[in-house]
DNA sequence: TTGAAAGCGCTAACAG
DNA sequence: CTGTTAGCGCTTTCAA
């Protein structure tokens, strides 16, 4: 900068006038500048800007894992959002542990973003005090009640109470759940399983426990393979509730393994409305959490509380609505109508 | 850093050897001064470490967008390569366009990052001269040959060449293409697209205009549309090479909506081997690129060029290998009896 | 083994 | 409209 400024005859405070569009240059002195600047191939250097600004205009975003569908798309949409609202996003992978999602609110606050949002899974309750940091955080996805940040919750517990009951209205009455590790905490999977094991009571239909299986993963390999177990011990499955699409797609492939088909000998729900289940075979039904508000409500929040806005108040919990997003998976036993749609759902 | 060393009763630059796990600090002093930053609460302020050493540790990975899967799978195996050579990634989105790419590019250097990984799509032979910048910079997944920046390349037309003539050795004589926007660049779509006709010239089968769809954009969406739209022209198309596997599967679900079933009706085969196609129902035909090699080698590559590697010269063209993963879309009539087999992914 | 001095490149605040 | 001054927090270099 300072070789732009001697070159351009200008001082260094003027250059920085021109690189970031600031009013009360003179035409002419801007040319001047962009000239030198074009000709010395001037590049700002962001880190210094970072340094003496003491704000990066940027947002972490760490998730568990990016390559998973549901968290790949939230951060296409965080994405989306914060470029609009002026910020660039750095995406962290914590690996869905505990260490790594404090190691990440830790990092955040080294001066390297402006704001974090944490999309929560192993952090609880019990972790309440450690977020309560003087950097602005945006929890998304869990529910830790009464934390002292922000929270974006899912509807985690009435919507898979809506997925089973819908599975038992058309009919299923052995329900099997395939949901993730058990850990002390609350969090997606036992949110979940609240709800499930909520719609049976409120059916009358007994809670037999073989029909939960607990996977050490939310993925479609031990989707597939928890299917799998559930086929071979001959429970009579005839229904069944995954606490993620992507288990629920490894699931419908589990059980064409074991030779049931999808949804004439088992109903298969899931929960996220990733992208793929819309195209997948059978199509899946699932529970829709608004996912774009859920992302656009989150960089609201984080960037206002960034910008200090005082109307804010104390920090907040939010419950987005559902919807039930009914597709080929929990058909009835006769396809609809709707001849576009209904073309081999099974295999 | 001031404050610290003042309450320890040292010199900032012994704290900063502490901070640093630097070697010639008296174990007396390290624990006193770890004290004090605990006490305070300090923390390293990133910024000022990153003007300071002209460096952040930080490699950019651009890609055109994280939540297709393939590319969500690429960033997922790029951070864990980075992590272990002591580097951290934030990930770009470019939506596939040559001016955010070339942005890209020039964000990098304003010492942002220490290097890029360009997943490019939309640049192309004639932006060479753009790619000539004093910066670390690795091209994946495209062949500008003789570049100015290293590239680490997919055997692109090997691959679909490949693709195409295993169809045609399971008795597909009328075999569709589905490719992406015809650009005057080479990219992914025209190379494939070249493996693609090579493999019928090959076979001796005639080439016909009317199998093959130019698609806007490379996802299950078009893909459905796509085959959809072949199968209504009564193509009697019976094999379907599709230049990823995203379209791919939206390919199986199109044809399923036209009542034509896969593979016994088509064969369906896509390109890139993404963890989804191993889930799907009927399991996905594809070549895989060796997609864990070329992170690995896209990150060791960038990170030798950052280190000044001098043994590495000038800068390099590399194609790994490809393999043929054979599953259920492209069977025989008769289904293996291996169903197991078939649903393990081909990682 | 520890410390002092200097400056990375930029911009806020104010002066001209 | 443009320039001067000062310093963000850290680390490289060299001396003690």
């Amino acid at each position: 900068m300072q070789d732009v400024a001697r070159a351009a005859g200008v001082s260094p405070m003027t250059v920085s006038n021109v690189v970031n569009n600031r009013p009360h240059v003179r035409e002419s002195t801007r040319a001047k500048v962009l000239e030198a600047m074009d000709r010395l191939g001037y590049r700002v250097n962001v880190a210094a800007r970072n340094l003496r600004a003491g704000r990066t205009q940027t947002l972490g975003l760490a998730v568990p894992e990016v390559d998973r569908p549901y968290f790949a798309e939230l951060a296409a949409r965080i994405i989306r959002h914060a470029r609009a609202a002026g910020y660039r996003v750095a995406i962290e992978q914590t690996g869905a542990n505990r260490e790594d999602e404090l190691e990440a609110i830790a990092w955040s606050r080294n001066s390297l973003y402006d704001g974090l949002i944490l999309s929560a899974v192993a952090l609880g309750q019990a972790d309440r005090d450690l977020l309560r940091v003087d950097f602005p955080v945006v929890i998304l996805g869990e529910r830790i009640f009464e934390g002292p940040v922000d929270h974006v919750a899912m509807p985690n517990a009435d919507g898979t109470r809506a997925a089973t009951a819908h599975l038992i209205a058309h009919g299923c009455r052995r329900i099997a759940l395939l949901t993730g590790p058990d850990l002390a905490e609350a969090n997606v999977s036992s949110l979940r399983h609240e709800g499930y094991l909520r719609a049976l009571r409120e059916a009358g239909l007994p809670h037999r426990d073989g029909l939960v299986l607990r996977l050490p993963a939310l993925d479609p390999e031990h989707g597939a393979r928890g299917a799998r177990r559930l086929a071979e011990r001959g429970a009579g499955v005839d229904g069944l509730v995954a606490v993620t699409d992507s288990v629920a797609l490894g699931a419908v492939r589990g059980l064409a393994d074991a030779g049931l088909r999808v949804p004439e000998d088992v109903r298969v729900i899931g929960f996220d409305n990733i992208l793929a289940g819309a195209y997948a075979l059978p199509s899946l039904s699932t529970i829709d959490p608004d996912n774009e508000g859920m992302a656009a409500r989150a960089v609201e929040l984080l960037v206002r509380r960034i910008r200090g806005d005082a109307t804010l108040g104390p920090p907040r919990d939010f419950t987005g609505p559902f919807r039930l997003v009914e597709r080929e998976s929990t058909a009835g036993r006769r396809p609809p109508r709707r001849t576009k749609r209904t073309a081999a759902p099974g295999r």
